[in-house]
DNA sequence: TTGAAAGCGCTAACAT
DNA sequence: ATGTTAGCGCTTTCAA
């Protein structure tokens, strides 16, 4: 039979020391156990051993709200994220793992915000600023005229975006991977292992990171001498367009022999029209894709990785810069382009 | 040339209107204008509209850490997840959408932890309610002798699993989707297409999920008077081990005619084995597997669909049932099983 | 180096 | 139905 011992951990979590306590139990005021945990440096080297003897015995923490009442700083960053709707992108929970798990270990936690719309996003934003006073936010998924960039600017809010501000004027801080040099790598592979005619299969015009990659191509192709003119098909992101525009440069006159595609999503619609047609990704066409989806680990597809933890922390390190002095200063903001990496595969 | 106006969008997001000033523009005490906030049949109708006009005017939101020193709530609901290491879980990240997306549109706010082992994750759950005072705790991937629940059990705090308890009391509340019941209606699908030999590609045996998942196709199979015996392979969650095990049910004397899998990691590893040896998956051999990734859909592999948003809202249902009263009483426990869909696809 | 006092914005308890 | 008082736990003055 077990004793009756309400609380097996330690204190248990639902026990609050308070500052109070702390204070009593170590004989000194609380304003001095507030100093040991703030500004060490000003407490008596023997006062402050005793505090923490007494703060590591208790378990005592901070209340984050009482700190945030006083201070207006909450350590809460928010990262918003829009719903990819049918297909879930690749690219974005594996990012805000380790935005969580970095930003943990930097002693902020992560409130997740999910909208349907810039608009929505922007006013999910506020809430978390008027309501929680979130310290910094992090926003994803930018585009060509961002509404929420412009917002967060005006309302001089601490944020980062991953990816560029394209189009705009830049007067702010993110983190980008360069995707022109993704799909140059991509190319220039493509061109090393004899291709002559490679194609592209991209986004419409005017999306920042697709007209990006896009360009990679292009420039590859200029230098290497290869030809692009009837080589370029623009379509959504669905790999229903992927089979289409990869059926349609493969029908033409002069084919293709390898194809490079600005996503994944446009890449795996390639590969099973090439299937379809009974040919072989990598021995009969070559293809590569971009974003190293599990997908494209799954069927063999080449394609470009991007290095998220390298963005989630190069992220981190933006904020951090703004959260440093008060309020956003310009000068201190941060533009960083990160290398992604070709990952060569069956296809490619 | 434009005006020069500091703020566009109203009152802006860093002006904060406190109480007291709502209660001075009101004419009103600041307890009057709390309970038009929070208990508005106590305020005469007249007083009432006139507080709530000052409140629409000045944008007036209370700070979350004000009232939470108060009262001791927050708001804010943690969701746990650990790293699913090399291949992102399909299930997770949209779960984390609907889970968001319909906190908000209740108020609340999801934390988003991420920890690499239960022990990490416990640390993490702790600082949450210590330091955040958390209102509740989702958690997610339940296996046996899970340490978190008991932890969360002995803390009394608020609390629901994503999966069921597996070998445990079962004290608490859950939500999982009954995994048995969709490997039931692959199996029963396959059945009646006239199959008669269907193997089963699971995992090693203790895991519950997997464990209830295997039985969905026993029972299938002994009500359909079909035989077992051979036709079970067990391994770990991989593509690769989805490889080998097909080979080996297929290399059989007598090998069966279609494949259920407890995933659809196994199941792709077993349709890329099934490629290579030039056998069509759903006209050679008739294949399904479990989750309905973005995988599956792309490559035609038929799955088990889990309905997440629904496991999202009930999630957040029985959370409410426990913060409702002060503290978690027998008797707002809720359980829920909810049923998976089975998606066909060319494969099956 | 330490302590005392004040107050962040809100709501529960009590008084009117 | 409304107002008054007190205090949640912490940090920022300021004084000793």
């Amino acid at each position: 039979m077990e004793q009756q011992s309400p609380d097996l951990d330690g204190v248990g979590v639902r026990h609050r020391a308070t500052i109070a306590e702390i204070a009593r139990a170590a004989d000194v005021s609380r304003q001095t156990v507030s100093n040991v945990l703030n500004a060490p440096h000003r407490v008596r080297e023997e006062t402050r051993r005793r505090v923490e003897q007494v703060i590591a015995d208790t378990g005592y923490r901070p209340l984050k709200s009482a700190q945030s009442l006083r201070t207006r700083r909450s350590n809460l960053l928010a990262v918003g994220f829009q719903s990819p709707g049918a297909e879930p992108s690749p690219v974005l929970d594996v990012f805000l793992h380790a935005l969580s798990t970095s930003a943990q270990t930097l002693g902020y936690q992560i409130l997740l915000l999910t909208a349907g719309s810039d608009g929505a996003e922007i006013q999910a934003y506020t809430e978390a600023v008027v309501d929680y006073a979130v310290d910094g936010i992090v926003l994803t998924g930018t585009h060509t005229h961002d509404e929420r960039i412009d917002w967060l600017r005006r309302q001089r809010l601490p944020f980062v975006t991953f990816g560029r501000p394209w189009g705009a004027l830049g007067g702010h801080s993110w983190v980008d991977v360069d995707g022109a040099a993704g799909t140059r790598a991509a190319t220039e592979h493509l061109a090393r292992a004899g291709h002559t005619r490679i194609a592209f299969l991209g986004w419409p015009a005017g999306s920042g990171s697709g007209d990006d990659r896009l360009q990679g191509w292009k420039q590859a192709c200029g230098r290497a001498g290869l030809p692009t003119r009837g080589l370029l098909r623009r379509s959504a992101n669905t790999i229903e367009d992927g089979r289409k525009t990869c059926a349609a440069v493969l029908d033409q006159p002069r084919p293709p022999t390898a194809i490079v595609c600005v996503s994944d999503a446009l890449a795996v619609g390639a590969w099973l029209e090439m299937r379809d047609r009974g040919l072989v990704p990598g021995r009969d066409v070559a293809l590569i894709g971009f974003d190293d989806s599990t997908t494209a680990s799954v069927i063999g597809l080449s394609s470009v990785a991007q290095p998220l933890p390298a963005v989630a922390d190069a992220c981190l390190d933006a904020l951090r810069g703004q959260l440093g002095s008060e309020g956003p200063s310009s000068g201190r903001w941060r533009q960083v382009l990160l290398q992604p990496e070709l990952v060569l595969r069956e296809s490619g």
